[in-house]
DNA sequence: GCCAACGTTGGC
DNA sequence: GCCAACGTTGGC
């Protein structure tokens, strides 16, 4: 399947996840519906969409690609972490991270409004109003259009 | 198990 | 900084 994690570039930007050498483990997931797709869904392999929120140019930044799946989030068991769980253990945690590796930085962000431009897109997760979801899964058709987009 | 209050997300 | 949307919390 072909995926879309958001993040604040400040905390891992499309160049950070290109200046990691081996991968970036996508952490602090803390949203039932997001885990479950982390635990559950997403493949070796799949793609993803890296979209930069709460910063200067919002949007599509880059392509990622996933190195390894439903593995412990490491954050939870961090006290010092933002993320930490008081109720993970080592038998027992809730919250999963998948990996991924750099593919690509677009040439040029992919705005919302770009993607609001595209009819195909109407149903895009990413432009409902009020979407808050970090994890979110998308056609192979929204995929193809998106990179066809930064093609153009 | 309902639901109001509260906190967070995230585009603008 | 505003505010709409929505998830979570907690009293009952």
């Amino acid at each position: 399947m072909a995926w879309l994690f958001k993040t604040e570039p400040n905390e891992c930007s499309i160049d950070d996840i290109a200046a990691a050498k081996t991968g970036v483990i996508w952490e602090g997931v803390r949203n039932y519906q997001a885990r479950n797709f982390l635990r559950d869904q997403v493949q070796n392999g799949d793609l993803v969409l890296i979209h930069h929120s709460s910063c200067k140019q919002i949007g599509l930044a880059g392509l990622a690609k996933v190195t390894a799946t439903a593995i412990a989030d490491p954050s939870q068991f961090q006290p010092e972490s933002p993320y930490y769980d008081a109720k993970a253990s080592a038998e027992r945690w809730p919250w999963y991270a998948v990996k991924v590796e750099f593919v690509e930085k677009f040439k040029k962000i992919i705005t919302l409004t770009d993607l609001r431009n595209q009819t195909a897109l109407a149903d895009m997760q990413l432009l409902r109003k009020g979407n808050r979801l970090s994890v979110m899964p998308l056609t192979k058709q929204e995929m193809d259009l998106v990179l066809f987009l930064t093609k153009a």
